[in-house]
DNA sequence: AGCATTTGTGTAAGTACTTACAAAATATAT
DNA sequence: ATATATTTTGTAAGTACTTACACAAATGCT
């Protein structure tokens, strides 16, 4: 099994699942031992019945940590085993109520004395081990309580492509890249306007020979998100066209080009950020609002249609 | 979840179940993560192709360590994904030889890339724990491996139930049990013959008064198994009525009574034990073997139909 | 009291594997 | 060379759970 040595711990899923297999069944060979007609899976619902009677369905499994359906399916099978007994609740007639028959009473304390036996042999086995396997699944179910291991990975790669994630200067050989990605997001929840062809096509006239600034993102060679700061007036700049390609979203790319940007507009001695956006555009917002900006109480109309919110950032210098 | 605490490690596969539940889902959001349209089970398959092309189906299933038909399984997913492509062997036309497509061949930079991140982030975690999963897995596999779950908690129970057992003498009050459970296996493999009923009924004066002895095993109130020593010439007894309910076989019961009556014989100043048995009744046999009985080269005839294997034990005095 | 909402349960279908079985190609024995 | 055994693979069904859905009973709100 060189798979499992090669990849290490990133196979620690398919590991438990292998380990847990065999855990089972080896306890229906346990059963076999004492000629119980039992199966394992019956066991923490017949415990819980047992210990506690007259416990309903979803009681027992909030319990055992399974769902109420596994619940309702088990109690069948030891229904149809003559185990248990089940009856609708008195005062609350959904509930069904479980307990034990005469049978089901026979067999617990058969049942219980193998669960010591059991308990015997696994902790007999985990004190043989330098690392005992109960307390370091204990330990691992509270770490990803803290942090999954989705967001641990997002963490991970978030650092790594920061690290690969350039910012450049405009230069004209970026005029295609930076139409394709703005143009793309536009097309994708508005439409294109004659405003927006004109500075796309033409940035250096329109952005930066009136004193603008045009930043993009550089990911393995490619460039994966722009961003440009238009100046107003009273060392005001407009932070607009920024777009991140949809491959490299959520990469922290959005935030890479807006730090830079506010640093670049505070190099220039600008006093404010001013942007304009549109409220369906959840994570944009959400980035903005990270940035520092806010909304706006009041300010000029703006020339595009899909502007609804008007957000500002002022900069002490 | 209480039953945990209760029940401590005899619940160990329940948990390990559900922490690889746990972590299977997460490997969902991993890919999510990456925008990659690719489910975790085809990981070890992939994995494996990527890393050694034209591999067959079992080769795949062995370094993975799951069966050839999951292999066979993911691979029509990933060839229905065209991920990758599978070819009838040239020398061995049973085998199918599978190897990336090129838009698998796209996907597999991607794909190392996040298992990298991933084996990153569990050894992190990992490294926060003080009970290391990784390594306690692998020691309990090793531990099982030597010795199974089932066996240990075998061991424990006729090491309990060796100390619950009496062995008792005979008094007339035993005769029923007497007669119950040597009836008992007698006619589930044969057919109670005259002169079995004869010593059943009258254990009395067919074997106690002309100098035999009769044991009987006493577990939990209840007598559960029977064995006799009938006397011969030539300070020579007949072991003879070995019985265990069947309710109480495999506890080791009859390896008590056994051990017990050897050891009367020897205080009774005997130089030889002999019996007859039938070679249908392999777990005697065995008994038997263990307690040091061998076959007999040849002896008198004897008086039941169903015997035809005669054993000797030597005892030195 | 009449309505929507919540709660409790059961059933169906899915998941990621397994075991069991079947069929074809190849290897081995006579 | 032919019959038999073994290897290789695919398919079906099972396992021990889950999620998704449906429906009745109870509760809350006006």
């Amino acid at each position: 099994m060189d798979f499992f040595e090669q990849l290490g711990p990133a196979a620690l899923g398919s590991r438990l699942r292998r380990l847990s297999e065999q855990m089972t069944t080896q306890a229906a060979a346990v059963y076999a031992l004492y000629h119980v007609p039992f199966e394992p899976r019956w066991f923490p619902v017949f415990y819980t019945v047992a210990s506690t009677p007259d416990l309903h369905v979803g009681e027992i499994a909030e319990r055992i940590g399974h769902t109420h359906a596994a619940v309702s399916q088990v109690l069948k099978e030891l229904t149809k085993h003559g185990l248990v007994q089940v009856q609708r609740g008195e005062a609350d007639q959904r509930r069904s109520l479980v307990t034990l028959t005469p049978s089901g009473a026979d067999l617990w304390p058969t049942l219980q004395q193998q669960a010591a036996d059991v308990r015997q042999a696994t902790e007999e086995l985990l004190a043989d081990t330098r690392h005992n396997l109960w307390l370091a699944i204990g330990e691992m179910e509270y770490a990803l309580s803290r942090q999954s291991l989705a967001s641990r990975v997002k963490t991970i790669r978030d650092q790594r492509v920061a690290a690969q994630v350039q910012i450049l200067d405009y230069t004209p050989q970026h005029q295609p890249d930076f139409k394709r990605l703005n143009a793309e997001w536009i097309e994708r929840y508005f439409r294109l306007e004659e405003t927006d062809l004109k500075s796309l096509n033409h940035p250096d006239d329109y952005i930066l020979r009136p004193g603008g600034h045009i930043l993009l993102a550089q990911h393995q060679g490619r460039i994966v998100g722009t961003c440009a700061l238009i100046k107003m007036p009273d060392a005001t700049f407009e932070l607009a066209k920024m777009a991140v390609s949809p491959a490299a979203q959520g990469l922290g790319i959005g935030q890479r080009l807006g730090e830079a940007a506010v640093a670049r507009a505070r190099e220039l001695g600008a006093r404010r950020l001013y942007l304009e956006s549109n409220t369906k555009l959840g994570p944009a917002l959400n980035l903005y609002h990270k940035l520092g900006f806010r909304k706006t109480v009041s300010g000029p109309p703006s020339p595009y249609e899909r502007c609804n919110i008007q957000m500002e950032l002022p900069l002490s210098s």
